[in-house]
Order: structure tokens, then C-alpha cells, then sequence
DNA sequence: TATTTATTGAAATAATATTTCAAAGATGCT
DNA sequence: AGCATCTTTGAAATATTATTTCAATAAATA
């Protein structure tokens, strides 16, 4: 169904007088409208109940209710949403259009993940007991989740923005996890020809599904990364979002694969953390 | 505002009988509802009127029309999505339940941010040059993004999980911000306190806003945590997602303070990083 | 300008939501 | 259990809101 707010604006030009005075006011304020009576609307639009709930079934099959209540569908699509941040938005403008873009790269994201991928690269993480993660810059802090969740299960997991301490700690029976938003940093690509060398498999978490490092992965699970391409780095934290997103629905895909056992296990560490540290 | 099927999933043990019939018809068939007068959704429920337009008030102010419009904003979700994550979902269910939740908590977090609160917060990140940021678990990595954010604009900025080294660094300058989901980390309280002998100003970035951490703050930015509760940690990324949202949004408000200048100091810091490292 | 046609809003009507109230049901107390 | 009290319920009464009617007015046409 199409946004009433856009067919009204195009249909403009058909309505007659009065009619144009009740859209404009809805065009201008149809958040407001939502919560108006005909008469309310009659009133702020000057001019009469009657031709409110014309005009309302003229846009709507439903009349005024139902005229209101796509109005409050639309509601929470604002319309330009997608421009970059200014550097005069207010905060609610600043809000809303973060929260929109973080949300779009999330949908995309959730797109782009395939069972056949996760499969794998839970297929991956369950066959190796050592698993070496590397991330630099915004990618480092996926890499320390990533960990995180990981030690807490017991897997072996390790990560450093060092990459020669990280070479050294690539033994043969790891697997390499290597997150890059570009799939071109230069550290990743390195580590992802070292890993060749040793036979060791590749799990890439990447932006760019046509990236050099998407390429070298035995399994590769990609994620939204179409902010950025905007001038200010307005997309750099909705992409480390959608990483951690992948993170995360990795972890629980992994997690289901013998549920109660690693439950427990999480609930003991945080159990003992509680006991020692609180 | 919370999601009303939320909130009805939530309240629904407080509901009569009677209450429940309509509660329940609502959540298996919000879209219906949309489209349903009282007399019709009170057939459907197998209840009455009455008992459907009492409900709804309970619900929305505005009663029934009002809850249709709320409905209809929140289109389209599923209902079990609310649930915590089962050990038998299917990926695609796996995937809108945690799409969903975060979704969730990220117009929480919208509405948790005040403007007062940002404005003293980038007030308070203007002021001192040197910004000491403290984490432990999860909050490190939100600590490590709001260093590299910071870092790019050229404030100095430091971070790290060692409290001992982290005491040492506190100057009498500096600006000590503490990140803590819970708001009662034992490690973030001592800085809090150490802080205070120092008289050094504290930004607390905390999920529960009545904890102790965010009795200590100066400025206080809360954020989502609603999660927390459920028995697994389903919720632990949603609140570090949170967590960066609102790094997020204060940094594009600190940005906005010398917009052009501080844009070109993140777009020399990107030139570098490509010039010498790709 | 006279005639037709379209538009308008006040009032009448219709639809819908809400409140009232008496009956039925649940709860607690002896 | 038996009685009293409080709660819940739905049919009917009422109030609110939306819609249609229709006469008046304005615009368009010849």
C-alpha cells in the first residue's frame, strides 16, 4: 500500500478549496492529526467536520479512523531519514535518524546471513578448540566480543591488535576469525596469506561481499555495510553494530548446538564473577 | 513510548479473565484488531464490548481507536518474538527475535536520552583535554569505541582494564567516564569514589538509571537494559549495542560543536590510515 | 446575466465507543 | 460449609464521534 501522505501530496492539485486545507494541515502535522477528532481537524484546518471525513474517505476506504490510523503506520517512517547527519539536526532529528539507519542495517544485515554460512562457521568454531581472532580499529571490538562470549563457553579464544604477536600465536589446530569492514585491510589480508600457508581455515566476518578478504575465506558471513559511503563516518558505528549483530547470531547458533551445556557454563561464570568481584 | 504488546505480554498475569480473552486475541492478531470495532473484536475474543473498550483504556488513555492507532505503528511484529531465544529456533526466527529485541532497545534508549543530559555531557567532553575512560567485560569494548572516536578529533583519550594503571592516569584535568551496564560494577565504583577525593567530574554511562553509579555521576546518560532479566544472556549485545548508540549520539553531538573543523580532522585521520597502512 | 454544476457546512443521522448497573462469580472470613 | 464482601462481567443506556443529507452559496459555462 502506498504512503498516504505521499498521495496526498501528489493528488494535491485535484482538490478542491476546502479540501486542500485539510490536507495541508494533515500534510504539515499528521502526527497531530492522529490524535484529532473531525471536528478538532475541522477546526485547525478551518473549515468543516463534513468535509474532513469527505476527504477522508476520499484517501481512505476507512474514513477519518482509518485515515489516522495509516497516518500512525507512516508514522514511524519519516521520510528523510536517509540524509547524512547535519551539523544543525537537533537531537530528536540526530535520534531519529540514527535509530532509522541503525535499523535498516540491521534488516540488510539479517538478509544478508544465509544458514548455510552460519552453519559452517558454527561447524568451524565447534571443531577447533583454539581460536585465534583478529579485528583493528572499530573491528577490534567485535574481535574482543567475539572473545568474550567465546571464553565464556571454554573455548580457547585469543586476540590482539598485535599482529606479530598474533602470527606467533597462530598454531596449526586454530582457527582464524579475521573481521574487516572494508575486507581490504592490509593486517587482515596479510594474516589471511599466513593462514594459507599453514593450511589453517579462515572465518571472515566482512562488509563487502566482494572484497579481497571475502574471497580468501573458507566461510565468510557478511553484513551491512552500505553507510559507508557517506562522507562523515556517520555509518561506522551502524556497521560495527551489524558486526556485532553476526557476533552475536553466531554465538547463539553455536550455543544451540548443545544448549543446557553451555547454558550452565555461562550461567556459572557469571555466577563466579558475582561471587569474587561484586 | 514502550510497545503496547509489550507491555500487554508483560501485564498479562495482572489481567482478569475477561481481560485476558481480549489480551490474548490482541497478540495473536494485532493486525486484525486494526480493522475491528469493538462489538466485533469482543465476538472474536468471545467477550463483550464492554469488557474490550475497558481494556483498552486500561491499555491507552485514548481507549480503543487510540489502541488501534498504537497497533498499527507497531505493525507486523510477531508476537512470540518477545520471547527469550529457544534452543530450537530456526535461524529465520532466531534472526527477527534478536533483530526485534534490539530493535527494541534501541527506541528505548531513544527515549531514555534527554537533552539536558547530552548537552552537559558535551559540555563536560569540551571542557577537559585529557578523557579517561573506564569499562570491565562488555563496557570495555563500548570504552575502546568512544577512545578511537575521540582520538580521531584529536582529544586525548585513554583507555584500559587495568585499574591500577587506570587509577595512576587520572589527573587532576581529567574528565573520568564510566561505563557500566548494571551501574554497580565494584571496579567502576572505586573510580567513582577516587574520582570524588580528586574532585574530578564523573560521566556516567549506565543502563539502570536507579543504581549507584548513577547516583555518582555528574552527568548521567542512560540507556536501555530492559533485557537484562532474561535467563540467558540473550540480552548482553542488545545493551552493548545500546551502549554504543548512545556513544554515538554524543559524539555526533560534540561533533556538531565545531562542526567543519572537527569533520576535517576525521577525514585527515582516514587519508592517513589509507596512505600509509593499505 | 441566467443557468447549470460543484462545493460547502449546519444539522440530522448513523456508527461506534464508553459508562452504568444489576447479576454472576470469586474471595475471604467465621 | 455458609455468609458477607469485594470483583468481574456483559446487556443496556448514554455519550462521543463519524458520516450523510440537504439547502445555501460559490464557481463555471453559455
Amino acid at each position: 500500500m502506498k504512503s498516504v501522505l505521499y498521495q496526498i501530496r501528489q493528488d494535491m492539485a485535484s482538490y478542491t478549496k476546502s479540501e486542500q486545507k485539510v490536507a495541508t494541515y494533515i500534510l504539515h502535522q499528521p502526527e497531530r492529526v492522529i490524535h484529532m477528532s473531525a471536528e478538532e481537524l475541522a477546526q485547525a484546518a478551518k473549515s468543516s467536520a463534513a468535509s474532513v471525513t469527505r476527504f477522508a474517505k476520499l484517501i481512505c476506504e476507512e474514513g477519518l479512523p482509518g485515515l489516522k490510523i495509516r497516518l500512525s503506520a507512516e508514522q514511524s517512517m519519516d521520510t528523510d531519514l536517509y540524509d547524512e547527519v547535519a551539523p544543525d539536526d537537533d537531537l530528536n532529528t540526530l535520534k531519529k535518524k540514527m535509530l532509522f539507519r541503525t535499523s535498516q542495517a540491521l534488516h540488510a544485515t539479517n538478509d544478508d546471513l544465509s544458514s548455510e554460512a552460519i552453519a559452517q562457521a558454527v561447524g568451524l568454531l565447534q571443531t577447533h578448540q583454539q581460536i585465534n581472532i583478529f579485528g583493528i580499529g572499530a573491528s577490534a571490538l567485535v574481535a574482543g566480543d567475539l572473545v568474550q562470549k567465546l571464553l565464556r563457553i571454554g573455548k580457547s579464544a585469543f586476540q590482539t591488535t598485535d599482529v606479530h604477536l598474533f602470527s606467533s600465536s597462530l598454531q596449526s589446530v586454530s582457527l582464524l576469525v579475521l573481521i574487516s569492514n572494508s575486507g581490504e585491510t592490509a593486517e587482515a589480508l596479510k594474516l589471511a596469506a599466513l593462514a594459507k600457508t599453514k593450511q589453517i581455515p579462515i572465518l571472515a566476518i566482512v562488509g563487502d561481499t566482494l572484497s579481497t578478504l571475502a574471497q580468501q575465506g573458507d566461510v565468510v558471513l557478511t553484513h551491512d555495510h552500505s553507510g559507508e559511503g557517506l562522507a562523515l563516518r556517520t555509518a561506522a558505528t551502524t556497521s560495527l553494530i551489524a558486526q556485532l549483530y553476526v557476533v552475536d547470531i553466531l554465538y547463539y547458533c553455536l550455543l544451540q548446538t548443545d544448549f543446557e551445556h553451555y547454558l550452565q557454563m555461562i550461567r556459572d561464570s557469571r555466577q563466579t564473577i558475582k561471587q569474587f568481584f561484586d
